[in-house]
RNA sequence: GUCCCCUUCGUCUAGGGGCCUAGGACAUCUCCCUUUCACGGAGAAGACACGAGUUCAAAUCUCGUAGGGGACGCCA
């Protein structure tokens, strides 16, 4: 036991794009894998033709990248070609072996062929709720003869093959987050494990894969608890070893309701779009439900890794805090040196099509002047907007500075000093210089002066210090906004 | 309805019989820094769901109650 290797897995069904319960589950796998120096093993369940697309699948897989959650076996995430040894990894490929599998528990009676209609079911679930019992089917096909069922199968008839339920007996699970959980012997009835289109169901499929792939631990999420009971007796009936199993915690919305689209942003996707960085968002959703040992709150992928550990897994669901995500992401955002922040930014900035000098000093200059103010990638924009050439908007909240008796004297004062310097750029020295000029010779001072300046070099009286902005804008911009401010204290 | 799980500041959490006058973080408020807005620094306020029991001692163990969540699919 000591000695097995550890494997884990996550293994997502491809619908849609990856929900942010999802990538915590995903982490939380990945993380156990890398601290234990095992596997991490990516499998596409998609046994649901109806719901399951190729298209999905790629949103998922480029939303794992993004993360940083690399698998050590799975699909390769260009080509989507499986590698590894326990392939195939999708479950739609995957087909024969579940066949040969549930082949062999109906050669050995433990599961049969059931012809019950819909409408069969339903009134047996209906009764059942009715007499306030547990809903179990009690399928009258459970001791037909094998020979019987095959012969109604020729003659066209259609068939699910269930799953004996073992009964009159507790099953123990020892849950890795939640301890010791009994399962009740009637909690479940005979259970499908083939549909009658010959598909296999998700239980059936789990147990089968994770036992072949020689899964050793399972973190998944609390709705699966239940499911677990299933696989129990699956993994019994065919003799395989039974993973280790640990059953996280939803993730709630505001209302403490299931976290789900109506509460806004859920995908991963969503937040890469919205400037979240990848390692925010991990650092996160990994406090929802685990914590540090060492009570840190900002942790890299690294921390993280050497960190983990089941034990500190909460039980209890976690309300999923829109605020301090915003605050995880700007300290680490902040945390970036200027050169990889500016990478990062960059397609937020280009595709807003700002237009700002290509100069890599202007560019990391400009990157200091507004790291404090950033919480996400995408503010970038709206910071960045005012260091375009030419004019910006001059906007509602300027007026009352623009209002001031003495802010006509003060612009035209700083035009003209601007327009004395030489070269195409103040540097902060000389824009100091320049300020206190204005001050002594206008006499004016404190907001009076710093507002209406500001307010002729980037349109808003409230922003970034001057001494760092000015020096970013070229000297005509300069000139021509200060002459757009005096246009409009005349009109 | 039946079964399973969960319950510490508004939120994420620490804690696992005495270190608890319950610690940290986000958010909130106050002050400092700052000639603006932020950043940063200091501080304030704020919780053991309820009721029994076990014990010299309970946030911590047990049982009930209430509330929340999940499962009961030919979904995953």
């Amino acid at each position: 036991m000591a000695n097995t290797p550890v494997r884990v897995r996550f293994a997502p069904s491809p619908t849609g794009y990856l929900h942010v319960g999802g990538a915590r589950t995903a982490l939380y796998n990945y993380l156990f894998a890398k601290h234990h120096g095992g596997e991490f093993i990516l499998r596409v369940e998609d046994t649901d033709q109806a719901r399951s697309t190729e298209e999905s699948m790629r949103m998922q897989i480029a939303d794992l990248q993004w993360l940083g959650l690399n698998w050590d076996e799975g699909p390769d995430p260009l080509t989507l070609k499986d590698f590894g040894p326990y392939g195939p990894y999708r479950q739609s490929q995957r087909l024969a072996i579940y066949k040969e599998h549930a082949e062999r528990l109906i050669q050995s009676g433990k599961a049969y062929y059931c012809f019950m209609t819909d409408e069969e079911l339903e009134q047996q679930r209906q009764q059942a709720m009715r007499d306030g019992v547990n809903i179990q089917i009690q399928s009258p096909y459970r001791d037909q003869s094998l020979a019987e069922s095959l012969s109604r199968l020729q003659n066209g008839e259609k068939a699910s093959v269930r799953f004996k339920a073992p009964a009159s007996r507790d099953f123990l699970l020892k849950d890795l987050v939640r301890g010791d959980v009994t399962f009740p012997s009637d909690m479940v009835g005979d259970f499908v494990i083939l549909r009658s289109s010959g598909m296999p169901v998700y239980n059936f499929c789990c147990a089968v894969d994770d036992a072949l792939m020689k899964i050793t631990h399972v973190f998944r999420a609390e709705e699966h608890l239940s499911n677990t009971l299933r696989q129990m007796m699956l993994y019994e009936a065919f003799g395989y070893i039974m993973p280790e199993f640990g059953h996280l915690s939803i993730i709630l919305g505001p209302d403490r309701q299931k976290l789900s689209k109506r509460h806004g942003a859920t995908s991963c996707h969503d937040y890469a779009q919205n400037g979240y960085l990848p390692e925010a968002l991990n650092n996160f959703v990994a406090l929802l439900g685990w914590s540090s040992p060492e009570g840190a709150e900002i942790l890299s992928m690294e921390d993280m890794i050497r960190q983990f550990s089941h034990d500190r897994l909460n039980a209890s669901p976690a309300v999923f805090d829109e605020q301090k995500l915003l605050w995880v992401n700007s300290t680490h955002l902040r945390a970036l040196d200027g050169v990889e922040l500016w990478r990062r930014i960059e397609p937020f900035v280009s595709a807003a099509g700002l237009e700002l000098p290509k100069d890599q000093n202007w560019r990391l200059q400009a990157l200091e002047a507004f790291r404090p103010k950033l919480t996400a990638l995408k503010d970038a924009v709206e910071l960045m907007r005012p260091l375009v050439e030419g004019l910006v908007p001059i906007t509602e909240e300027a007026q009352e500075a623009l209002n001031w008796p003495s802010t006509r004297m003060v612009v035209e004062a700083w035009k003209n000093a601007v327009e004395g310097m030489a070269g195409d750029y103040l540097d902060e020295a000389q824009f100091m210089n320049l300020q206190n000029e204005i001050q002594n010779t206008s006499g004016v001072k404190g907001k009076h002066l710093f507002m209406p300046i500001r307010v002729a070099v980037i349109g808003k009286p409230q922003g970034t210090e001057l001494k760092m902005l000015v020096p970013l804008l070229h000297k005509k911009t300069l000139l021509a906004r200060a002459q757009a401010v005096l246009d409009q204290i005349k009109g």
